[in-house]
DNA sequence: TGCAAAATAGAACGAGCGTTCTATTTTTCA
DNA sequence: TGAAAAATAGAACGCTCGTTCTATTTTGCA
Protein backbone atom coordinates (compact mmCIF):
# COMPACT_ATOMS: atom_id res chain seq x y z
CA UNK A 1 0.00 0.00 0.00
CA UNK A 2 1.13 3.55 -0.90
CA UNK A 3 1.00 5.44 2.38
CA UNK A 4 -0.38 8.90 0.97
CA UNK A 5 0.02 12.01 3.10
CA UNK A 6 -3.02 13.61 3.60
CA UNK A 7 -1.88 16.61 2.77
CA UNK A 8 -1.89 16.97 -1.19
CA UNK A 9 1.86 17.75 -1.25
CA UNK A 10 1.88 21.79 -0.85
CA UNK A 11 4.17 22.60 2.18
CA UNK A 12 2.92 25.54 2.33
CA UNK A 13 6.02 27.30 2.08
CA UNK A 14 7.38 27.42 5.53
CA UNK A 15 7.20 31.30 5.91
CA UNK A 16 10.01 32.68 8.10
CA UNK A 17 9.43 34.09 11.06
CA UNK A 18 9.54 38.02 11.29
CA UNK A 19 11.82 38.17 14.42
CA UNK A 20 14.71 35.43 15.83
CA UNK A 21 11.80 32.93 16.40
CA UNK A 22 13.61 29.92 15.54
CA UNK A 23 13.11 28.39 11.88
CA UNK A 24 10.95 25.00 12.02
CA UNK A 25 12.32 21.61 10.91
CA UNK A 26 15.45 22.24 8.67
CA UNK A 27 18.43 21.89 11.17
CA UNK A 28 18.89 18.65 12.29
CA UNK A 29 20.14 18.95 16.09
CA UNK A 30 17.61 19.18 18.23
CA UNK A 31 18.76 22.36 20.04
CA UNK A 32 17.09 23.51 23.32
CA UNK A 33 14.89 26.24 21.77
CA UNK A 34 12.69 23.93 19.82
CA UNK A 35 12.23 21.45 22.53
CA UNK A 36 10.27 24.72 24.56
CA UNK A 37 8.99 25.79 21.70
CA UNK A 38 6.87 21.99 21.35
CA UNK A 39 6.69 22.70 24.67
CA UNK A 40 4.64 25.48 24.32
CA UNK A 41 2.92 24.54 21.49
CA UNK A 42 1.56 21.06 23.34
CA UNK A 43 -0.08 23.62 26.15
CA UNK A 44 -1.10 26.16 23.78
CA UNK A 45 -2.67 23.45 21.55
CA UNK A 46 -4.23 22.59 25.33
CA UNK A 47 -5.13 25.90 26.04
CA UNK A 48 -7.03 26.81 22.99
CA UNK A 49 -8.55 23.26 22.93
CA UNK A 50 -10.64 24.45 25.91
CA UNK A 51 -10.99 28.39 25.43
CA UNK A 52 -10.30 28.70 22.01
CA UNK A 53 -7.80 30.29 19.54
CA UNK A 54 -8.93 33.33 20.29
CA UNK A 55 -8.84 32.95 24.10
CA UNK A 56 -5.55 31.94 23.79
CA UNK A 57 -3.21 34.41 25.73
CA UNK A 58 0.63 34.83 25.83
CA UNK A 59 0.15 35.74 29.53
CA UNK A 60 -1.55 32.29 30.51
CA UNK A 61 0.58 30.46 28.52
CA UNK A 62 3.71 31.72 30.12
CA UNK A 63 1.84 31.06 33.33
CA UNK A 64 1.25 27.41 32.78
CA UNK A 65 4.73 26.58 31.28
CA UNK A 66 6.40 28.41 34.13
CA UNK A 67 8.16 30.93 31.44
CA UNK A 68 8.05 34.44 31.17
CA UNK A 69 6.03 36.40 28.85
CA UNK A 70 8.84 37.62 26.59
CA UNK A 71 10.46 34.00 26.85
CA UNK A 72 7.42 32.90 24.91
CA UNK A 73 6.22 35.75 23.07
CA UNK A 74 10.03 35.27 21.41
CA UNK A 75 9.81 31.67 19.77
CA UNK A 76 6.32 32.87 18.04
CA UNK A 77 7.43 36.87 17.00
CA UNK A 78 3.50 37.63 17.35
CA UNK A 79 0.19 36.13 18.67
CA UNK A 80 -0.82 35.36 15.06
CA UNK A 81 2.35 33.36 14.30
CA UNK A 82 1.34 31.15 17.97
CA UNK A 83 -1.99 30.43 16.99
CA UNK A 84 -1.08 29.38 13.64
CA UNK A 85 1.44 27.08 15.19
CA UNK A 86 -1.48 25.32 16.87
CA UNK A 87 -3.30 25.33 13.94
CA UNK A 88 -0.22 23.29 12.33
CA UNK A 89 -0.05 20.68 15.80
CA UNK A 90 -3.67 20.14 15.80
CA UNK A 91 -3.45 19.06 11.68
CA UNK A 92 -0.71 16.86 12.49
CA UNK A 93 -2.11 14.74 15.23
CA UNK A 94 -5.50 14.78 13.85
CA UNK A 95 -3.75 13.70 10.84
CA UNK A 96 -1.68 10.58 12.91
CA UNK A 97 -4.95 9.96 15.03
CA UNK A 98 -7.65 9.99 12.48
CA UNK A 99 -6.34 9.56 8.98
CA UNK A 100 -2.69 7.30 9.89
CA UNK A 101 -4.67 4.73 11.45
CA UNK A 102 -7.79 4.10 8.79
CA UNK A 103 -4.91 3.19 6.24
CA UNK A 104 -4.51 0.27 7.58
CA UNK A 105 -8.38 -0.68 6.79
CA UNK A 106 -8.70 -1.95 3.71
CA UNK A 107 -10.06 0.33 1.31
CA UNK A 108 -13.63 1.54 0.70
CA UNK A 109 -16.07 0.77 3.45
CA UNK A 110 -14.07 -0.15 5.96
CA UNK A 111 -11.51 2.58 5.97
CA UNK A 112 -14.45 4.87 5.19
CA UNK A 113 -15.76 3.53 8.38
CA UNK A 114 -12.73 3.64 10.59
CA UNK A 115 -12.67 7.07 9.58
CA UNK A 116 -15.16 8.08 10.86
CA UNK A 117 -15.29 6.17 14.25
CA UNK A 118 -11.72 7.84 14.78
CA UNK A 119 -12.91 11.00 13.96
CA UNK A 120 -15.85 10.60 16.20
CA UNK A 121 -13.46 9.67 19.17
CA UNK A 122 -11.93 12.69 18.69
CA UNK A 123 -14.66 14.90 18.85
CA UNK A 124 -16.78 13.19 21.90
CA UNK A 125 -14.63 11.10 23.96
CA UNK A 126 -12.05 13.69 24.78
CA UNK A 127 -15.12 15.44 25.90
CA UNK A 128 -12.99 17.91 27.69
CA UNK A 129 -10.82 19.43 24.68
CA UNK A 130 -13.25 20.53 21.82
CA UNK A 131 -12.11 20.72 18.17
CA UNK A 132 -10.29 23.43 16.79
CA UNK A 133 -11.08 22.61 13.39
CA UNK A 134 -14.91 23.27 14.67
CA UNK A 135 -13.99 26.52 16.95
CA UNK A 136 -12.15 28.09 15.06
CA UNK A 137 -14.69 28.09 12.27
CA UNK A 138 -16.89 30.08 14.29
CA UNK A 139 -13.96 32.51 15.64
CA UNK A 140 -12.89 33.13 12.19
CA UNK A 141 -15.19 33.03 9.98
CA UNK A 142 -16.00 36.45 9.35
CA UNK A 143 -12.15 37.54 10.44
CA UNK A 144 -9.76 37.36 7.35
CA UNK A 145 -5.93 36.55 7.85
CA UNK A 146 -3.40 34.47 8.05
CA UNK A 147 -5.09 32.51 10.92
CA UNK A 148 -7.86 31.87 9.55
CA UNK A 149 -6.31 30.67 5.93
CA UNK A 150 -4.15 28.27 7.89
CA UNK A 151 -7.59 26.77 9.51
CA UNK A 152 -9.39 26.64 6.58
CA UNK A 153 -6.13 25.47 3.92
CA UNK A 154 -6.17 22.32 6.81
CA UNK A 155 -9.82 21.85 6.66
CA UNK A 156 -10.05 22.02 3.21
CA UNK A 157 -7.26 19.09 3.42
CA UNK A 158 -9.42 16.57 5.43
CA UNK A 159 -12.32 17.14 3.76
CA UNK A 160 -10.79 16.40 0.58
CA UNK A 161 -9.44 12.92 2.13
CA UNK A 162 -12.92 12.18 3.54
CA UNK A 163 -14.38 12.83 0.12
CA UNK A 164 -11.71 10.36 -1.54
CA UNK A 165 -12.61 7.68 1.27
CA UNK A 166 -16.33 8.21 0.02
CA UNK A 167 -15.31 7.88 -3.67
CA UNK A 168 -13.05 4.63 -2.64
CA UNK A 169 -15.61 3.01 -1.39
CA UNK A 170 -17.90 3.43 -4.26
CA UNK A 171 -15.35 1.91 -6.65
CA UNK A 172 -15.00 -0.68 -4.35
CA UNK A 173 -18.10 -1.38 -5.22
CA UNK A 174 -19.22 -0.94 -1.03
CA UNK A 175 -21.44 2.10 -1.81
CA UNK A 176 -23.63 2.72 -4.92
CA UNK A 177 -21.81 4.56 -7.65
CA UNK A 178 -25.08 7.04 -8.58
CA UNK A 179 -24.20 9.03 -4.68
CA UNK A 180 -22.49 12.13 -5.12
CA UNK A 181 -19.13 12.01 -2.37
CA UNK A 182 -19.40 15.51 -1.47
CA UNK A 183 -23.16 15.18 -0.83
CA UNK A 184 -22.50 12.40 1.38
CA UNK A 185 -19.38 14.10 3.21
CA UNK A 186 -21.28 17.18 3.68
CA UNK A 187 -23.94 14.71 5.89
CA UNK A 188 -21.32 13.01 7.89
CA UNK A 189 -19.68 16.27 8.62
CA UNK A 190 -23.20 16.91 9.87
CA UNK A 191 -23.30 14.37 12.04
CA UNK A 192 -19.69 14.86 13.61
CA UNK A 193 -21.00 18.84 14.39
CA UNK A 194 -23.77 17.66 15.64
CA UNK A 195 -22.45 15.60 17.96
CA UNK A 196 -19.79 18.00 18.67
CA UNK A 197 -22.47 20.67 19.40
CA UNK A 198 -24.83 18.10 21.65
CA UNK A 199 -21.82 16.67 23.64
CA UNK A 200 -20.17 19.58 24.38
CA UNK A 201 -22.54 22.08 24.42
CA UNK A 202 -25.74 20.52 25.85
CA UNK A 203 -23.95 17.51 27.58
CA UNK A 204 -26.25 15.26 25.82
CA UNK A 205 -24.42 11.59 26.62
CA UNK A 206 -26.48 10.06 23.82
CA UNK A 207 -24.78 11.98 21.00
CA UNK A 208 -22.68 9.18 19.98
CA UNK A 209 -25.53 7.06 19.36
CA UNK A 210 -27.44 9.46 17.70
CA UNK A 211 -23.65 9.73 15.48
CA UNK A 212 -23.13 6.52 14.85
CA UNK A 213 -26.79 5.34 13.97
CA UNK A 214 -26.77 8.62 11.49
CA UNK A 215 -23.52 6.72 9.58
CA UNK A 216 -25.09 3.56 9.32
CA UNK A 217 -28.29 5.26 7.81
CA UNK A 218 -26.63 7.00 5.24
CA UNK A 219 -24.34 3.60 4.15
CA UNK A 220 -27.46 1.60 4.39
CA UNK A 221 -29.25 4.45 1.78
CA UNK A 222 -26.38 4.42 -0.53
CA UNK A 223 -25.63 0.31 -0.63
CA UNK A 224 -25.38 -0.88 -3.97
CA UNK B 1 -55.68 26.49 15.79
CA UNK B 2 -54.11 27.36 19.31
CA UNK B 3 -51.30 29.15 18.59
CA UNK B 4 -48.69 27.62 21.01
CA UNK B 5 -45.74 29.58 22.34
CA UNK B 6 -42.60 28.06 21.75
CA UNK B 7 -41.22 28.62 25.40
CA UNK B 8 -43.16 25.98 27.48
CA UNK B 9 -44.48 28.42 29.32
CA UNK B 10 -41.73 28.86 31.64
CA UNK B 11 -41.15 32.79 31.99
CA UNK B 12 -37.89 32.39 33.21
CA UNK B 13 -38.49 34.75 35.75
CA UNK B 14 -37.28 37.94 34.77
CA UNK B 15 -34.55 38.66 36.86
CA UNK B 16 -34.39 41.91 38.51
CA UNK B 17 -31.20 43.86 37.01
CA UNK B 18 -28.66 44.79 39.94
CA UNK B 19 -28.46 48.34 39.39
CA UNK B 20 -30.80 51.19 38.56
CA UNK B 21 -30.97 49.61 34.90
CA UNK B 22 -34.70 49.95 33.35
CA UNK B 23 -36.70 46.62 33.98
CA UNK B 24 -38.22 44.82 31.65
CA UNK B 25 -42.23 44.43 30.34
CA UNK B 26 -43.49 45.82 33.09
CA UNK B 27 -44.82 49.58 32.66
CA UNK B 28 -47.00 50.51 30.21
CA UNK B 29 -45.47 53.69 29.30
CA UNK B 30 -42.73 53.35 26.95
CA UNK B 31 -40.42 56.20 28.30
CA UNK B 32 -37.10 57.53 26.71
CA UNK B 33 -34.77 54.21 28.64
CA UNK B 34 -36.33 51.56 27.11
CA UNK B 35 -35.78 53.04 23.82
CA UNK B 36 -32.75 53.49 23.95
CA UNK B 37 -32.29 50.13 25.72
CA UNK B 38 -33.56 48.36 22.44
CA UNK B 39 -31.87 50.64 20.13
CA UNK B 40 -28.66 49.09 21.92
CA UNK B 41 -30.05 45.37 22.52
CA UNK B 42 -30.02 45.79 18.32
CA UNK B 43 -27.32 47.38 17.68
CA UNK B 44 -25.47 44.94 20.08
CA UNK B 45 -27.07 41.63 18.46
CA UNK B 46 -25.55 42.90 15.02
CA UNK B 47 -22.41 43.19 16.58
CA UNK B 48 -22.52 40.11 18.54
CA UNK B 49 -23.70 38.24 15.36
CA UNK B 50 -20.41 39.14 13.58
CA UNK B 51 -18.00 38.96 16.24
CA UNK B 52 -19.51 36.38 18.58
CA UNK B 53 -21.08 37.23 22.43
CA UNK B 54 -17.62 37.10 24.03
CA UNK B 55 -16.28 39.90 21.60
CA UNK B 56 -18.78 42.11 22.36
CA UNK B 57 -17.41 45.09 24.14
CA UNK B 58 -19.34 47.69 25.78
CA UNK B 59 -16.71 50.53 24.12
CA UNK B 60 -17.28 49.05 20.40
CA UNK B 61 -20.85 48.92 21.65
CA UNK B 62 -20.62 53.08 22.73
CA UNK B 63 -19.09 53.92 19.96
CA UNK B 64 -21.40 52.34 17.57
CA UNK B 65 -24.59 53.68 18.77
CA UNK B 66 -23.22 56.96 19.60
CA UNK B 67 -23.29 56.71 23.53
CA UNK B 68 -21.11 57.36 26.20
CA UNK B 69 -19.47 54.06 27.44
CA UNK B 70 -21.02 54.71 31.21
CA UNK B 71 -24.21 55.35 29.70
CA UNK B 72 -24.70 52.28 27.66
CA UNK B 73 -23.15 50.22 30.63
CA UNK B 74 -26.09 51.85 32.79
CA UNK B 75 -28.57 49.92 31.09
CA UNK B 76 -27.42 46.73 31.83
CA UNK B 77 -25.40 46.44 34.96
CA UNK B 78 -22.76 44.33 33.89
CA UNK B 79 -21.66 42.58 30.56
CA UNK B 80 -22.79 39.01 31.36
CA UNK B 81 -26.37 40.99 31.70
CA UNK B 82 -25.95 42.80 28.00
CA UNK B 83 -24.97 39.74 26.57
CA UNK B 84 -27.99 37.98 28.48
CA UNK B 85 -30.27 40.52 26.44
CA UNK B 86 -28.65 39.52 23.20
CA UNK B 87 -29.79 35.81 23.44
CA UNK B 88 -32.91 37.21 24.50
CA UNK B 89 -33.79 39.38 22.02
CA UNK B 90 -32.08 36.66 19.43
CA UNK B 91 -34.60 34.21 20.72
CA UNK B 92 -37.49 36.66 19.97
CA UNK B 93 -36.54 37.23 16.65
CA UNK B 94 -35.36 33.48 16.17
CA UNK B 95 -39.27 32.82 17.48
CA UNK B 96 -40.83 34.96 15.46
CA UNK B 97 -39.17 34.61 12.00
CA UNK B 98 -38.55 30.39 11.95
CA UNK B 99 -41.40 29.25 14.53
CA UNK B 100 -44.14 31.52 14.02
CA UNK B 101 -44.89 31.89 10.78
CA UNK B 102 -44.99 28.23 10.00
CA UNK B 103 -47.56 27.79 12.19
CA UNK B 104 -50.04 28.89 9.75
CA UNK B 105 -48.62 25.90 7.61
CA UNK B 106 -50.56 22.45 8.28
CA UNK B 107 -49.76 20.23 11.01
CA UNK B 108 -47.45 17.77 9.86
CA UNK B 109 -44.42 17.05 6.95
CA UNK B 110 -45.70 21.05 5.55
CA UNK B 111 -45.11 22.96 9.12
CA UNK B 112 -41.62 20.80 9.87
CA UNK B 113 -40.82 21.53 5.90
CA UNK B 114 -41.57 25.26 6.46
CA UNK B 115 -39.63 25.01 10.04
CA UNK B 116 -36.49 23.88 8.38
CA UNK B 117 -36.84 26.15 5.34
CA UNK B 118 -37.23 28.93 7.48
CA UNK B 119 -34.30 27.84 9.55
CA UNK B 120 -32.32 27.40 6.76
CA UNK B 121 -32.65 30.94 5.79
CA UNK B 122 -31.63 32.48 9.03
CA UNK B 123 -28.12 30.40 8.91
CA UNK B 124 -27.33 30.80 5.15
CA UNK B 125 -28.87 33.90 3.03
CA UNK B 126 -28.14 36.66 6.38
CA UNK B 127 -24.98 35.14 5.26
CA UNK B 128 -22.69 37.89 7.32
CA UNK B 129 -24.65 37.82 10.40
CA UNK B 130 -24.06 34.78 12.00
CA UNK B 131 -26.15 32.44 14.71
CA UNK B 132 -25.62 33.10 17.96
CA UNK B 133 -26.90 29.96 18.84
CA UNK B 134 -24.07 28.10 16.86
CA UNK B 135 -21.09 30.40 17.66
CA UNK B 136 -22.98 31.13 21.43
CA UNK B 137 -21.91 26.99 22.04
CA UNK B 138 -18.58 27.05 21.08
CA UNK B 139 -17.88 30.05 23.10
CA UNK B 140 -19.77 29.19 26.00
CA UNK B 141 -19.34 25.27 26.37
CA UNK B 142 -16.51 25.70 28.36
CA UNK B 143 -18.09 28.76 30.53
CA UNK B 144 -20.42 28.12 33.05
CA UNK B 145 -23.01 30.79 34.21
CA UNK B 146 -25.84 33.07 33.46
CA UNK B 147 -24.91 33.44 29.46
CA UNK B 148 -24.26 29.47 29.69
CA UNK B 149 -27.29 28.86 31.05
CA UNK B 150 -29.14 30.92 29.23
CA UNK B 151 -28.11 29.97 26.06
CA UNK B 152 -28.77 26.35 26.80
CA UNK B 153 -32.39 27.17 27.92
CA UNK B 154 -32.80 28.64 24.70
CA UNK B 155 -31.73 26.28 22.18
CA UNK B 156 -33.22 23.42 24.40
CA UNK B 157 -36.79 25.68 23.82
CA UNK B 158 -35.77 25.41 19.75
CA UNK B 159 -34.84 21.45 19.80
CA UNK B 160 -38.50 20.88 21.69
CA UNK B 161 -40.43 22.43 18.95
CA UNK B 162 -38.23 20.78 16.61
CA UNK B 163 -38.69 17.47 18.06
CA UNK B 164 -42.36 18.30 18.43
CA UNK B 165 -42.63 18.97 14.69
CA UNK B 166 -41.52 15.43 13.67
CA UNK B 167 -43.58 13.91 16.08
CA UNK B 168 -46.49 15.75 14.38
CA UNK B 169 -45.77 14.91 11.33
CA UNK B 170 -45.67 11.16 12.73
CA UNK B 171 -48.64 11.68 14.59
CA UNK B 172 -50.42 12.55 10.73
CA UNK B 173 -49.17 9.32 9.33
CA UNK B 174 -46.76 11.99 7.38
CA UNK B 175 -43.72 10.31 8.35
CA UNK B 176 -42.88 6.72 9.46
CA UNK B 177 -43.95 6.06 13.05
CA UNK B 178 -41.34 3.90 13.84
CA UNK B 179 -38.64 6.25 13.04
CA UNK B 180 -37.17 8.47 16.65
CA UNK B 181 -37.98 11.69 16.91
CA UNK B 182 -35.14 12.50 18.47
CA UNK B 183 -32.86 10.82 15.73
CA UNK B 184 -34.50 12.29 13.26
CA UNK B 185 -34.57 16.01 14.65
CA UNK B 186 -30.47 15.40 15.34
CA UNK B 187 -30.14 14.69 11.94
CA UNK B 188 -31.29 17.31 10.51
CA UNK B 189 -29.71 20.04 13.24
CA UNK B 190 -26.13 18.22 11.83
CA UNK B 191 -27.46 19.66 8.26
CA UNK B 192 -27.90 22.96 9.44
CA UNK B 193 -24.44 23.31 11.39
CA UNK B 194 -22.87 21.68 8.40
CA UNK B 195 -25.22 24.56 6.17
CA UNK B 196 -23.13 27.14 8.45
CA UNK B 197 -20.53 25.95 8.54
CA UNK B 198 -19.69 25.58 5.45
CA UNK B 199 -21.45 28.45 3.37
CA UNK B 200 -20.15 31.11 6.37
CA UNK B 201 -16.54 29.65 6.89
CA UNK B 202 -15.60 27.88 3.73
CA UNK B 203 -17.77 30.23 1.90
CA UNK B 204 -19.44 27.56 -0.38
CA UNK B 205 -22.02 28.18 -2.08
CA UNK B 206 -23.47 24.94 -3.04
CA UNK B 207 -24.09 24.71 0.83
CA UNK B 208 -27.75 25.23 0.56
CA UNK B 209 -28.67 22.60 -1.84
CA UNK B 210 -26.48 20.08 0.39
CA UNK B 211 -28.64 20.90 3.00
CA UNK B 212 -31.95 20.85 1.28
CA UNK B 213 -31.02 17.40 -0.54
CA UNK B 214 -30.03 15.92 3.16
CA UNK B 215 -33.64 16.84 3.89
CA UNK B 216 -35.46 15.43 1.59
CA UNK B 217 -33.40 12.58 1.89
CA UNK B 218 -34.49 12.51 5.59
CA UNK B 219 -37.88 13.18 4.61
CA UNK B 220 -37.68 10.07 1.77
CA UNK B 221 -36.23 7.79 4.02
CA UNK B 222 -39.06 8.00 6.39
CA UNK B 223 -41.62 7.72 3.98
CA UNK B 224 -44.42 5.43 5.70
C1' DT C 1 37.56 25.71 28.02
C1' DG C 2 36.07 29.93 26.06
C1' DC C 3 33.42 32.66 23.12
C1' DA C 4 29.67 33.70 20.07
C1' DA C 5 24.95 32.80 19.60
C1' DA C 6 20.71 31.56 21.26
C1' DA C 7 17.33 31.55 24.85
C1' DT C 8 15.11 33.61 28.54
C1' DA C 9 13.87 37.17 32.07
C1' DG C 10 12.21 41.47 33.59
C1' DA C 11 10.46 45.85 33.23
C1' DA C 12 7.90 49.01 30.73
C1' DC C 13 4.79 50.80 26.95
C1' DG C 14 0.18 52.08 25.15
C1' DA C 15 -4.21 50.45 24.41
C1' DG C 16 -8.59 48.43 25.54
C1' DC C 17 -11.34 46.19 28.81
C1' DG C 18 -15.39 46.24 32.52
C1' DT C 19 -16.68 48.88 36.14
C1' DT C 20 -17.44 52.79 39.53
C1' DC C 21 -18.04 57.36 40.77
C1' DT C 22 -19.89 61.93 40.44
C1' DA C 23 -21.92 65.51 37.71
C1' DT C 24 -25.09 67.06 34.37
C1' DT C 25 -28.73 66.81 31.22
C1' DT C 26 -33.16 65.12 29.95
C1' DT C 27 -37.51 63.21 30.81
C1' DT C 28 -41.67 62.33 33.36
C1' DC C 29 -45.68 63.50 35.83
C1' DA C 30 -48.41 65.85 39.62
C1' DT D 1 -44.47 74.72 35.35
C1' DG D 2 -41.50 72.79 38.64
C1' DA D 3 -39.66 69.26 41.30
C1' DA D 4 -38.41 64.36 41.50
C1' DA D 5 -36.64 60.71 38.86
C1' DA D 6 -34.41 58.77 35.17
C1' DA D 7 -30.92 58.87 31.64
C1' DT D 8 -26.56 60.05 30.10
C1' DA D 9 -21.74 61.89 30.10
C1' DG D 10 -17.10 62.10 31.56
C1' DA D 11 -13.26 60.95 34.11
C1' DA D 12 -10.85 57.68 36.52
C1' DC D 13 -9.77 52.92 38.55
C1' DG D 14 -7.31 48.49 38.23
C1' DC D 15 -6.55 44.95 35.19
C1' DT D 16 -4.90 42.31 31.17
C1' DC D 17 -3.43 42.34 26.68
C1' DG D 18 0.41 42.08 22.84
C1' DT D 19 4.61 43.94 22.07
C1' DT D 20 9.30 46.11 22.62
C1' DC D 21 13.39 46.98 24.89
C1' DT D 22 17.53 45.81 27.36
C1' DA D 23 19.96 42.62 30.47
C1' DT D 24 21.23 38.26 31.82
C1' DT D 25 21.61 33.41 31.64
C1' DT D 26 22.15 29.27 29.14
C1' DT D 27 23.55 26.68 25.30
C1' DG D 28 26.32 24.89 21.41
C1' DC D 29 30.49 24.38 19.15
C1' DA D 30 35.49 25.18 17.67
Amino acid sequence: MTVRHITSGSSAGAVANAHRASDDGSSRTLIKGRQTKATIVDAALGLASQIGLEGLSIGALAEVTGMSKSGVFAHFGSREELQISVIREYHDRFESEVFYPALSCKRGLPRLQTLFDNWMQRTSTEIDSGCIYISGAVEFDDRPGLVRDALASSVNTWQNALQRAVAQAQAEKHLNAQADPLQVAFEIHGLILALHYEARFLRNPGAVDRARQGFNTIVARNQP
